[in-house]
DNA sequence: GCTGACGAAATTGTTGACAATCCGGGCGGC
DNA sequence: GCCGCCCGGATTGTCAACAATTTCGTCAGC
């Protein structure tokens, strides 16, 4: 009857861990947008009370993931593709900066482990492997805003990447967008190793941007 | 006994409404950091329910404004200097980009009413009046934040401004920080009626990180 | 005087019951 | 057949009582 089993075994998950497993599930799709959530049935999906829940929703509210009206509860709040482009300027403007401070105090360590990331994705470029690539991306950008050593902005940028998640990886779909992203990542990282963070930021910027475009491109598919 | 009567006058307040009185105390300095704030004290204060006084405590532990414990409750989060800098770092890029889509998208009115900010901004740097500068500069921000048709990005920056208002008051005391700051607008502005984006973004990120200097320098006095 | 255990008061966490509201189906009138 | 009304189930909003935990004062023992 029911696909998953609450996020921990025993004991009643905590407000906390009853918002990751919503958010997740929102994430992957599971959850459509617009899709009412019903308090009951997360409750039987989870094992958790119903104060626990509505502490969730309220936390995804506040991320604006979800939308909560009066006597209707929460819902799944579907974003625009006006949204999405606003998203994506405020990603411009937060990953480039992260570039660039990546080039200025990113540890050799990390800049190793951002090469080796960067071999792994040039190979999903060669077998044209794009889930794999989604999955590896993400941790390149992760990896990149780590080594920025910006917590505060670590988690805007979290909170921006969850509503449009899944279309990050449908784009990695489109012909040629593999094949540029990877290019994009060069040049990024190219700039970071020659120590020109002023250099970083722009790559960045132009690869966020074009992300955009490509998502634009295929926006049809899933706005009107 | 009391200082204030609660925000509204016969119904009792929503829990948002009761999250804003609090927010307002702590931005006031009303509340200190690291204060506990104690369930009870605010349903009395404010009139609201313990459940609303609970909704409003998660909403600002969303907001990273206040930590909340186990059976400890909730307290006013204290920011390091630290995480100040980091919320520079991502005001000066999130600002920065406005200033360039201000330069791009906004309006004739929009233009014209931030050169009558301006131009009160003038003159309080020649009264030196620090508070009155304080408030019409916020407003300034936030216009041209508003020019900038990216309610993504508004949203983000309320956020990260909670925590350093009061700080941001402060720094109009320091010497010299009224008059570096407004001839800053004057470049952002200057740039703006150019049509030169990448100039009013330069502008922009240069007088928000003079900000941050000058919140450095005065730290002392706030921090260890 | 100092340390640690003990216990009462204060504070927060949790639960269940009840009230308010929305939604969909059925019924009668036209 | 179609429209409006009404009603019952489903869902959410609110509250008050109870349980769990921390906190702080007190006091015996060293």
């Amino acid at each position: 009857m029911d696909t998953q089993t609450p996020p921990a075994g025993q004991r009643a998950p905590t407000g906390a861990e009853v918002a990751e497993w919503i958010r997740q599930r929102i994430r992957r799709g599971r959850y459509a947008p617009g899709q009412r959530l019903v308090e009951v049935d997360i409750i039987r999906q989870t094992g958790a009370s119903r104060f626990k829940v509505r502490e969730a929703f309220q936390r995804l509210e506040g991320e604006g993931l979800v939308l909560t009206e009066e006597f209707r509860g929460a819902s799944v709040r579907s974003a625009s593709i006006d949204e999405v482009r606003q998203i994506y300027r405020a990603r411009i403007a937060l990953e480039g900066i992260c570039a660039a401070d990546f080039a200025r105090h990113a540890t050799p360590g990390q800049i190793d482990r951002l090469e080796g990331l960067q071999a792994e994705l040039d190979a999903c470029v060669a077998e044209n492997a794009p889930e794999r690539f989604g999955r590896l991306n993400l941790e390149w950008h992760a990896l990149l805003v780590e080594g920025a050593r910006n917590d505060v902005i670590r988690q805007l940028l979290e909170r921006l990447n969850v509503p449009i998640h899944r279309l990050l990886f449908e784009s990695f779909y489109s012909p040629n967008r593999l094949k540029n992203a990877n290019a994009d990542h060069h040049r990024v990282m190219a700039a970071i190793k020659a120590g020109d963070p002023a250099g970083a930021e722009a790559a960045m910027r132009d690869h966020v941007a074009a992300g955009f475009a490509t998502l634009a491109n295929i926006s049809d598919e899933f706005f009107g």
